[in-house]
DNA sequence: GGCTAAGGTGTACGGCGTACACCTGTCAAA
DNA sequence: TTTGACAGGTGTACGCCGTACACCTTAGCC
């Protein structure tokens, strides 16, 4: 039932995930689904679950390891049902979601990190996460072609936003020419924010110790 | 007209700004409002260029200064309007959305970031923004009173979960014991990402002299 | 054979975005 | 002073949406 759900949003988006289409998917009457969900807003939540239970939460082989591999894994999860984007922490948290929550925090703990230091990078990387999904949602797929048929269409029709927007202009030249990979893009970051946090780490183990 | 929709978005939540709402907040019949607007997907696209206008570009005192002041007023903007997160970048792009980009982007590019860095620079911390600001929607506003309800809930309710979910539940008491400020966690992780990109600079200058 | 519970059905209601035809007031050109 | 265009408000109607409520079918158990 979820599962179909989550089929029928993936391949229609999220746009065309009404009660009446997910029954008639099934094979049967919109009102029989609430025999199975109490709305629309459970069945949501539902689907959510499913997401998490599709990535990976670490198992250990060092804190930084083990959070680089649940981060890409996340956002491969994402990047797959683009509709659970900003859904991810609202709602009713289902087991798959606390598990993974679990399972993160115990890494970031059993590796020794602080209590306040766990919480600050948990917070950094997750928010990261999901607002980098949300940009690679909502930006144009293929950024250089996007970049290109803009630039033609400026010099055409305004050719004032040239001066207006000149570092705006040099972005949509520069990003054409030299393309743009949404995967190097996000693993950039990441790797960025979690030396960020391993000298925070270090800062406190210094301290510690 | 687009201020009164904001209006209404801020006040009674984006799940009530509908036309006919929209409109008799006007004292205006439903379709008078589509003598403005194509549609409410355009109507959208507006009210998020207000958001966009109410952030500071960069206009300088060193880039990084420049970028924190940024991401701090965007962070309030969003907010103020949470409705915004999630749609900030997708839709057509108004003239305050390209005024700030293009500023943003000259900050850095003026700051002699290599074109490149100034993609990765602006990626992880337009990825870090709107995904805190999501975060900060969707998460209970009192993060500490909420974890103790949920603790002692679980203590009467399902004993087994506290077993389950150890370091969640580690998690719940520690914060409700020592609070939780969304305005300091997010400034936290904004510092480590600037200090990440400080040291992804100083690389590359030291590349180029 | 009769009870219960799970789950599918049919109808109906109020709300949504918006197409389309119509009306009103303002103001410039004739 | 009349005219005609245009900006903008109006009223009706259509096809969607989530879902309340009453009903029916089937399966398993005493």
């Amino acid at each position: 039932m979820i599962g179909a759900a989550v089929a029928l949003a993936d391949r229609d988006g999220i746009g065309a995930l009404s009660m009446r289409n997910l029954a008639e998917s099934l094979g049967v009457v919109p009102m029989a689904i609430y025999k199975h969900v109490a709305n629309k807003e459970e069945l949501l939540d539902g689907m959510v679950d499913v997401v998490f239970a599709e990535a990976a939460f670490p198992v250990d082989g060092g804190w930084k390891a083990a959070m680089r591999r649940r981060a890409i894994s996340m956002r491969d999860a994402l990047a797959r049902h683009a509709w659970a984007i900003g859904r991810m922490e609202s709602g009713v948290p289902g087991p798959a979601n606390l598990r993974h929550h679990n399972a993160t925090m115990g890494c970031l703990r059993g590796a020794r990190f602080s209590f306040p230091t766990a919480v600050h990078a948990y917070s950094v990387m997750d928010s990261y996460i999901y607002g980098f999904a949300l940009q690679e949602k909502n930006l144009p797929a293929d950024i250089p072609a996007e970049a290109e048929t803009r630039v033609r269409r400026v010099e055409q029709e305004h050719p004032s936003s040239a001066e207006e927007y000149p570092y705006l202009m040099d972005l949509a030249v520069e990003l054409a020419k030299s393309g743009y990979d949404y995967t190097t893009e996000f693993e950039t970051g990441l790797d960025l924010i979690l030396d960020g946090i391993e000298r925070i780490r270090g800062r406190e183990a210094a301290i510690s110790e």
